[in-house]
DNA sequence: CGACTTCTTGAATTAGGTCAATCCCTGTGG
DNA sequence: CCACAGGGATTGACCTAATTCAAGAAGTCG
């Protein structure tokens, strides 16, 4: 098998999963043998602390397609690993309308924007099959104390958060609609390949609603867009399965 | 002299006041005896304190019209204070496209996105004379060692971030024109309302055309819609001097 | 008093939105 | 195994909000 094939397969897995894949995913395992076991690098901890980090992880959840993680004001109560799968995050206004604020794949921690307030703020809900590892809320308290560089990575990651946002805000307001969704493959395929997945095909776990919400442009123009892209062959899509054919020229669209 | 008649004195003072006004402001004075302290308190210190802060922090820098306070990449080594005056803060794409993320006035805190990454990730511009007291960042640090909670402060400040930079991309994202600018007119009008200034009548310290770019519509169309609102009796302007006549209809407008 | 910059307004143009009709999967029940 | 229902995804036609281009007006500064 080569490495290629076994990248997409392990991509597959991890995004398009059927059931029995999750349960296999998901196997109790000791932190230290978990696939994305890096991935909770972020958190601060050395090797040497990964034993603590064991103790307190509530391993094995699995949220279903459309299920609620939290919403706001709900007391916050855990933060979460994602192992496999995928959500989206958003916001709404009282009239009802809403803005999708983030999607969050494997590898990513799930809720730390609560950790301030002490209650969510936004809505957080599993685009599909998604499995998780979550860490209580009053032990990570705990585990920062004992850990000093914890709560110096928890600012860490949200001035990095604050980045990112100020990034889609650029996109939001300053950007065409076709250099929109270029940017936006661009981000997913970086995203992909900072997790060792084949940047060039993936699936995408959200529909064209969902991304043209996040974009800020019609459903409708996600699928005339991508329609121009696929005429000009720098991508081809089947449904939601989609292979990046130019990535030179797609990323001269999206300028930084 | 009417309480009214003093909030706008006191307004007028912070927002377009002349040279020789600054120069009086900006007397050095302990911590505790600024016009604005109360305002230093999200940086979490109780009043006991003060004294603490008053010993590390530089008062008395002024930055005239255009200076600039910092630019990506460089070290982060203090944190401002706004004590009067008004700044925004942008990133720019390779492109040379801006998008202005953020207006500070007096109160605000200016800086501290950098205080994880150790550098300033953004860059920020004095709109008018502007006075600030400047705390050095490695003192920042100690004092963040001597008060056990200004780290959590620290971290509840760039939770509010995250969350207004939620709002903004909902902003830019999903509403037209018209209800960009109503909101962003009550945005204001609150801001000044929670730092004791009336909020009906005020100084608009960016030109149109930032109000413009922050907003993610022309500049143009915000004369445009400034007119359409004046017309309707809903505001009334001279150059960058706004009253706003009717929060009720303009909040209307403006949907949370 | 010029020379600038910022603001304002009009006219023409267009990107993108809305509405509506299919198409195409996928899953379900007979 | 097949027909059918339902939820995306697509595509076309039309329309409108907002942009762009261009020209003045109104302050501001040296």
């Amino acid at each position: 098998m080569s490495e290629a094939s076994i990248l997409e397969t392990c991509n597959r897995a991890l995004t398009k999963q059927p059931a029995s894949a999750v349960q296999r995913t998901c196997e109790p395992v000791a932190c230290k043998d978990c696939g994305i076991y890096n991935l909770c690098l972020p958190l601060g901890l050395e090797k040497a602390d990964m034993s603590l980090l064991d103790s307190i992880v509530k391993r094995k959840s699995v949220f279903k397609r459309g299920e609620l993680f939290f919403r706001p004001g709900k007391r916050f109560d855990c933060v979460y690993a994602i192992r496999s799968g995928s959500v989206k995050s958003y916001i709404s206004t009282g009239d009802g309308r809403t803005q999708i604020t983030g999607f969050h794949i494997a590898g990513d921690l799930l809720g730390l924007s609560a950790l301030a307030a002490r209650e969510y703020t936004c809505e957080a809900r599993a685009l599909e099959e998604t499995s998780v590892c979550m860490v209580d809320a009053a032990q990570f308290d705990e585990l920062a104390r004992e850990i000093p560089s914890l709560q110096y990575q928890m600012l860490t990651i949200m001035s990095r958060q604050i980045r990112q946002d100020e990034e889609l805000m650029l996109l939001l307001g300053k950007r065409s609609a076709e250099e929109k969704l270029a940017g936006y493959l661009i981000g997913l395929s970086r995203r992909y390949a900072s997790r060792s997945f084949t940047p060039v095909e993936f699936h995408l776990s959200m529909s064209r609603g969902d991304i043209g919400n996040y974009l800020g442009i019609a459903e409708e123009t996600v699928c005339r867009i991508m329609r121009r892209f696929r005429d000009e062959k720098l991508i081809t899509t089947h449904r939601r399965q989609i292979r990046l054919n130019d990535l030179d020229r797609l990323s001269a669209i999206a300028p930084v």
